[in-house]
DNA sequence: TTACTCATGTAAGTAGTTACATGATTCC
DNA sequence: GGAATCATGTAACTACTTACATGAGTAA
C-alpha cells in the first residue's frame, strides 16, 4: 500500500490539496511513483477517516472551496512505521522481458523494433532522473526546500543524500536496460547473419500456424 | 494482459493442464512471470470461451478427470499478434526505491537493514536466473526440449538465443540492484561517520513527531 | 468567449492477492 | 493409514486504469 505512504511523505513537507499532490506525482516524486488523481482523492478520504491526515477547508475565489490536507500525529507515526518496515519483494512480472523470450515468433525487424523502443524509453527515463538528481543536489525543487526548511541543518546532507542515491539507482538500472537493448540489437544482427531468413519473416510460427503453412505449400 | 499470453506461449510447446501450467510459473517461466493457480484457472476458462484454446478431458485414475488445454488456430494468431505489438511501458512504481527516498525518517541501522535485504534478495534472484541460463544453453529443461522438437533445426539457435538474452538482461538488472544496495551501505557508513547521531536513532522525525519531542524536552 | 489551469469527484472494469475449499491419486 | 502431490476451483479484497463528469477561476 505504497500510495498511502507516498502521500504521507509528501504531506510531511507541508499541507497540500489533492490537486497539488496529484501534480507532485507528475513532477517531483515524478518518475519514482505514479498515481492518477482518480486514485488519490478516494485515498485521501480514506486516510482522513482513518485519522492519518486532517483537512482544512480553504476558500478559493468567491464561491469555491478546496481542502488542504496535513498529517496528524497518527499519520506521522504511520510514516515512520512504514519506513522502518521491510518490504517483501514483489514477484517478477515484466511484460517486456516476457515478450523478449518469444521473439522467435516474430521477424528480425520486429525484434529490432522492440529493442529500439526499449532503449529509447529507458534513455528518456534516465534523462529525467539525471535532471532530478542535479536539481536535488542544487536543492532547487520546491519540495526539497520545504522539507529542508523543517529539518535541522545538520541533517540536510543525509536527507538529500538518500534521495540522490535512490535516483542514482534508477539511473543505473535504466543504463542496464539501455545496454540490454543494445546487446539485443547486436544479437539480432548476428542471428540474421547466421540465418537464411528474410528480415521481415518470423523465425518460427506458433505450431498451429506453422502446420497450416506447411499444409498449404 | 500478459498472463494470457504467457499461457498461450506455454501451450504452444504442447497441451497442458492448469496444474501443469501453474507449475511452469514456479520453475521454467520461473522468475520471469508469476501467477498463482487462482488466477490461472479462471483465465483458462475465459480463453476457452474466447476460442483461443480448447480443452480435452482426460481420465485420471478410476474416477477423476483433468482438462488438458491446447492452442487453437485463433490462439496461435493471438500469440503471434502479441509478440509483434509494442508494449507501452508501465509507469514506474517501485516500493523499495520510494522508501529509500525517505530513509532519513529511520536510523542508520534501519537503512542498513533495508540495503542488506535488497542486496540479498537480488543476489538470490541472480543465481536462479544464471542457473536457468545454463540449463537453457544445455537445452535441458523439459519445456525447451518440447519447444525445439517442434521447430525446424535451423531455428534452434535463434529460439535459445532470445531466451538466454532475456534472462541475461534480468541478471544484469539484478547485478545493478546489488551494486546499488552495496553503494547504499557505503553511503550509510559515510553519513554516520559525518554525523554525531547514534546509529539506532532516526536522522529526522516526521514533523509532527519532531515537534512533540522538542516540546517534551 | 474561449481556452487553460485549478479542483474534485464517480463508475466500471482489469489484474493480482490471500484465503478458503474439496477431493482424487500415489507413495511410503 | 497418513503425507505428499495432483487437480480444480470460489470468494473477498486491494490496487490500479480508463473514462466520464462537473464546475470555478484566470488570462488572452
Amino acid at each position: 500500500m505504497s500510495l498511502r505512504h507516498a502521500l504521507l511523505a509528501l504531506l510531511d513537507a507541508g499541507a497540500m490539496t489533492g490537486y497539488e499532490l496529484a501534480k507532485q506525482f507528475d513532477v517531483s516524486v515524478a518518475y519514482l511513483w505514479h498515481a492518477p488523481h482518480s486514485q488519490i482523492y478516494p485515498e485521501l478520504r480514506r486516510m482522513e477517516s482513518g485519522g492519518l491526515i486532517e483537512a482544512e477547508s480553504l476558500p478559493r475565489g468567491e464561491r469555491g472551496t478546496k481542502r488542504a490536507y496535513s498529517l496528524t500525529e497518527a499519520g506521522a507515526r504511520e510514516l515512520a512505521r512504514w519506513v522502518a518496515e521491510l518490504e517483501t519483494a514483489a514477484p517478477v512480472r515484466d511484460p517486456a522481458y516476457l515478450k523478449a523470450t518469444y521473439f522467435e515468433y516474430g521477424s528480425f525487424d520486429e525484434a529490432r523494433r522492440h529493442f529500439r523502443e526499449h532503449r529509447n524509453h529507458h534513455r528518456a527515463m534516465m534523462q529525467h532522473w539525471q535532471q532530478h538528481i542535479s536539481r536535488l543536489q542544487r536543492r532547487d525543487t520546491p519540495l526539497i526546500q520545504r522539507r529542508l526548511a523543517q529539518a535541522p541543518p545538520q541533517t540536510h546532507e543525509t536527507v538529500v543524500a538518500y534521495k540522490v542515491h535512490a535516483y542514482e539507482g534508477l539511473v543505473e538500472r535504466a543504463r542496464a536496460e539501455v545496454a540490454w537493448a543494445e546487446r539485443g540489437l547486436s544479437l539480432v544482427d548476428r542471428l540474421e547473419h547466421n540465418s537464411a531468413r528474410p528480415r521481415d519473416e518470423p523465425t518460427t510460427l506458433p505450431r498451429k500456424l506453422a502446420d497450416q503453412e506447411t499444409a498449404s505449400t
